[in-house]
DNA sequence: TCACCAGTGGAGGGTTCG
DNA sequence: ATCACGAACCCTCCACTG
């Protein structure tokens, strides 16, 4: 039925890192560092330069920061990377409307349609590269092939690649023919597979797998037990390079939430709470933007030793209203003993539903005291006057309302995160 | 010595990804 | 000698329904 298919996976090269540079062109060619600047903090993206001294995402800022010293480092711009995404986005879309969105700096396009119109996918992925480098002096990479897996391999083979020796430009566009695929894909190490990180490669390694062709000899019912039912199954096909998942533009959003990692250990319950009727706050504002209600508030604790709970309670009714889902936290927050000390705490929203008409936030019948009023009143506030305009009135501290409202992304607290909270 | 069976949905922990 | 944030998905256990 379905015929051969022609994907591409479309990912930035140092996406935030691009976008810093169009602004600070004398930073090209340095170590730059984007990601959070405390003590806890970690890398969300590195330049090619740095990279070169082995820094790279999700790695600790002050690791990274002893590896290369004299790097330049950027608290980044979230808004920003958002803005330069939406504008990647609209050439993306030039091409096909079926764009799957995986993050800011990367998509997936099924082409198979387009390229009657516009040539073959190599030919497809050669004039994105050039309008996304026109239109925003940016650079990505991309991979061409027949199934989401190989094409998103695919661009990574035609990134650059730093070493300590020097940095590889790289070929820009890879593309794996019909035909090809298991040429490709079998000589890669078996971690390449989407979906098999450190906990599975463990266990295959196990069995003697150390490549994808290693994988494809083992039979499936081996995997299932090993890697359970559905995990083994789908790494079974992958290895054999049969990945016939769909690319799909707009999917519906499963959950929302906020979540904070503190400058240091909290254990003081009143202080607790005021965070947790802060992201409570947020991700109402955030359910509400996308006329969104959820029925399962989930409280998220990582204490000092790393060791993390989550608590949570599912209701009725769909909630959209800071406070509506600040009391669930709560009553969520009063059963955990923060005695060993808080690291991080989060607020999410789940059983996610269009939020209908008339929205009832405490059930049928119930009077919820003129919140869903007062609540669009917020909302409109923060729309003329800015997010941080107006808050929970327990958020009011001595020096005013400090509603830090964070930025939509943060890679860690900030040096003095404590402000005003802090005794 | 009682789990008998099937389905559903919640809770909690874990893994993976960018 | 340290480890963010936001999201999706999976597994296992458990309670309830019939």
């Amino acid at each position: 039925m379905s015929g051969v298919r022609t994907i591409l996976h479309v990912d930035m090269d140092a996406f935030y890192v691009g976008v810093e540079l169009r602004r600070r062109p004398e930073l090209a060619g340095r170590p730059v560092v984007v990601g959070g600047t405390g003590p806890r903090g970690v890398v969300a993206a590195a330049s090619y330069e740095a990279r070169r001294y082995g820094i790279h995402s999700a790695m600790p800022s002050m690791r990274a920061q002893r590896l290369c010293p004299s790097a330049v480092f950027l608290a980044g711009d979230f808004p920003a990377y958002e803005e330069a995404s939406k504008t990647v986005h609209a050439v993306f879309h030039s091409f096909t409307p079926l764009v799957e969105g995986i993050a800011l700096d990367e998509a997936f396009l099924d082409v198979t349609g387009a390229i009657r119109l516009f040539g073959d996918g190599a030919t497809i992925a050669a004039a994105i590269r050039q309008q996304v480098s026109d239109d925003l002096q940016l650079a990505c990479s991309v991979g061409v092939a027949t199934t989401k897996l190989l094409a998103k391999l695919a661009s990574k083979a035609a990134k650059p690649k730093a070493g300590p020796a020097g940095i590889e430009p790289g070929p820009g566009v890879v593309v794996v023919a019909p035909g090809e695929e298991l040429a490709f894909l079998h000589p890669l190490p078996a971690q390449a597979l989407w979906g098999v990180g450190p906990a599975t490669l463990e266990r295959l390694r196990r069995l003697g797998v150390a490549t994808v062709g290693d994988l494809a000899g083992i039979p499936e019912a081996t995997l299932v037990h090993t890697l359970g039912k559905a995990d083994g199954r789908h790494v079974h096909r992958l290895s054999l390079g049969e990945d016939d998942r769909a690319v799909e533009p707009d999917r519906p959003v499963k959950s929302i939430s906020h979540e904070q990692t503190f400058a240091r250990d909290l254990d003081d319950p009143a202080e607790l709470a005021l965070e947790v009727v802060r992201m409570a706050d947020a991700v109402a504002s955030r359910l509400r933007a996308q006329s969104l209600v959820g029925r399962t508030v989930t409280l998220k604790v990582r204490f000092g030793s790393f060791s993390t709970i989550t608590r949570s309670a599912t209701g009725p009714d769909g909630l959209d209203t800071g406070p509506a889902i600040a009391a669930v936290a709560r009553g969520l927050l009063d059963a955990v003993d923060p005695a060993p000390g808080v690291r991080l705490l989060g607020v999410a929203v789940s059983g996610l539903a269009p939020a209908v008409g008339e929205q009832l936030s405490l059930g049928d019948g119930f009077d919820d005291g003129g919140w869903s009023t007062a609540t669009r009143a917020v909302d409109d506030v923060r729309e003329r006057f800015g997010a941080t305009a107006i808050g929970p009135a327990s958020l009011v501290g001595r020096d005013g309302l400090k509603l830090t409202r964070r930025g939509r992304q943060q890679w860690g607290p900030d040096q003095d995160d404590e402000g005003s909270r802090t005794r």
